[in-house]
RNA sequence: GGGGGGAUUCCCGAGCGGUCAAAGGGGUCAGACUGUAAAUCUGAUGGCUACGCCUUCACAGGUUCGAAUCCUGUUCCCCCCA
């Protein structure tokens, strides 16, 4: 082994039970196969799952096969762990294309060349579509006690609630992911299942079949889930949306700067969690961060890392390059190819090109149409305040008209809302 | 079925018939300070062709020189008694 896997994952905090705390770290100590399964509600994955990514990612460095399993079936029945309602159900149609999404997300966390623990990417769809009900019954079903079923926390939350309710399949979304865990054992030699805290339920379920079903031993490791200070889920922005992982989502700018703004209670755990970093990196930026929070070492560093191995090296680039206009002084002289690409999350208008001639286009109207004013009085507000910026220069003249004087590149006017609000304004012939 | 109370600007909530675009709080936005943080402080918070004008206080009428405030009806909500 590279080196060992479940020290790596003890100091770093990602373990949160095992089935067999005492053999485990032994156990590892040959090179083993490993899942992980992962949800097809989107095209994309976000942010919430990064920590799982990144924990087979350590599996396979440490000379470990993952395997990531896309719930191409499951996914159709919905998992109630952690879900305080019935969830909607997604058509086949749509979770071909989210299967689809997610395998080429995979790609930049996991190694799929062959070789000693190339991993593998498996949808749980294509050996359950070939199941009949009546032979899943038969070989899956008898092996499920229901008052075992039902002590479960994820059903039994469910049942004490009598506003949620439970259907039957939900109910048996169990069996499925159990049985997932027996035919990766059988056809992929896989003996361990590793999960957020949420799917401990669904794990020893797994274990519990495979012993039955084949008598054999399998193993479960949990992690905690990723959550800030208040005990909320890390991943979404102040506004409520989440950070995906696709570009197409959320621009790398956008993905970046969510790192950036991590408030210091959360950064070190992040720094476990999602970097590949050294203890003695971490705990080293743990002490700037007491030392001089001011430098923000530690977001900085996370930003960096996870940008890079999310969107690559281009990607951070682009991200740390559109941070530096944003934060930096006027804007002028680019030109409409860099302003586009620094600005690929900032909403633009177009206005015709007679508008800015000779008088000129009133500042009031102009930060209406652009969207960053909901009204000329409020816009009239903002100026006066000192809220409002064109290229990045303050403007405080209700009365300051916009004419070609004011591009910053040869079709784009900068505007700007308060520290962080942006629109383009985009002059057509 | 009977009796009582209420409906106010994004939310909560105050509002003598004139001086009410309407107190106060929350939220939100902006500014200062900062670390693109937190906390704190300051200002703003119906619209406009803006020292003025226009539209708001459940809805529709009415009284009055003048109504969020009074009267009538309508709708909805809450409470109490049956």
């Amino acid at each position: 082994m590279k080196f060992d896997i479940f020290a790596d994952l003890q100091w770093r905090g990602l373990i949160h039970q095992t089935t067999d705390d005492a053999n485990l770290a032994a156990w590892l100590g040959t090179p083993r196969t490993v899942y992980i399964g992962f949800d097809p509600t989107a095209d994309s994955l976000h942010v919430g799952s990064l920590l799982q990514l990144m924990l087979l990612r350590r599996f396979q460095s440490a000379g470990h096969r993952p395997i990531a399993l896309v719930g191409g079936a499951t996914g159709m029945i919905g998992d109630p762990s952690g879900k305080s309602d019935e969830r909607n159900l997604l058509s086949v149609d749509a979770l071909r294309a989210n299967v689809v999404g997610l395998e080429s997300q995979m790609r930049r966390f996991l190694d799929f060349e062959d070789g000693e623990n190339g991993a593998l990417l498996v949808n749980n769809f294509d050996w359950m579509r070939k199941f009949s009900y009546l032979d899943f019954l038969r070989d899956v079903g008898k092996n499920f006690p229901v008052n075992v079923m039902l002590a479960k926390d994820s059903v039994k939350g469910r049942l004490e609630r009598s506003d949620a309710g439970l259907s039957y399949t939900e109910f048996s979304y169990m069996l499925l992911q159990a049985y997932d865990f027996v035919y990766l054992h059988e056809h992929h030699g896989c003996e361990l299942q590793v999960g957020g805290s949420d799917q401990w339920g669904n794990i020893t379920a797994g274990i519990d079949l495979a012993r039955r079903m084949r008598r054999v031993q399998l193993y479960g490791i949990t992690s905690p889930l990723l959550t800030d200070s208040e005990g909320k889920k890390i991943g979404k922005t102040e506004g409520g949306t989440k950070v995906w992982l696709s570009d197409q989502r959320t621009s790398p700018y956008l993905f970046y700067q969510y790192w950036i703004n991590m408030p210091d209670e959360d950064a070190g755990k992040c720094l476990r969690f999602l970097t590949e970093l050294s203890r003695e990196e971490i705990e080293a930026l743990d002490q700037a961060r007491r030392d001089e929070p001011q430098r923000r070492a530690s977001q900085r560093r996370l930003a960096e890392e996870l940008t890079r191995l999310v969107h690559g090296p281009a990607g951070l680039a682009a991200a740390e390059g559109a941070t530096q206009v944003f934060f930096g002084g006027e804007i002028s002289g680019l030109s409409d190819r860099e302003l586009v690409e620094i600005f690929p999350d900032v909403p633009s208008t177009t206005i015709a090109q007679e508008t800015i001639r000779g008088e000129g286009l009133g500042i009031l109207g102009a930060l209406v149409q652009a969207g960053l004013s909901k009204s000329k009085g409020e816009a009239r507000r903002s100026l006066q305040q000192g809220g409002i910026y064109v290229n990045n220069r303050r403007m405080t003249d209700p009365e300051k008209r916009l004419t070609a004087a004011d591009l910053a590149s040869e079709t784009v006017i900068v505007l700007r809302s308060g520290k962080k609000r942006y629109a383009l304004l985009r002059v057509t012939g």
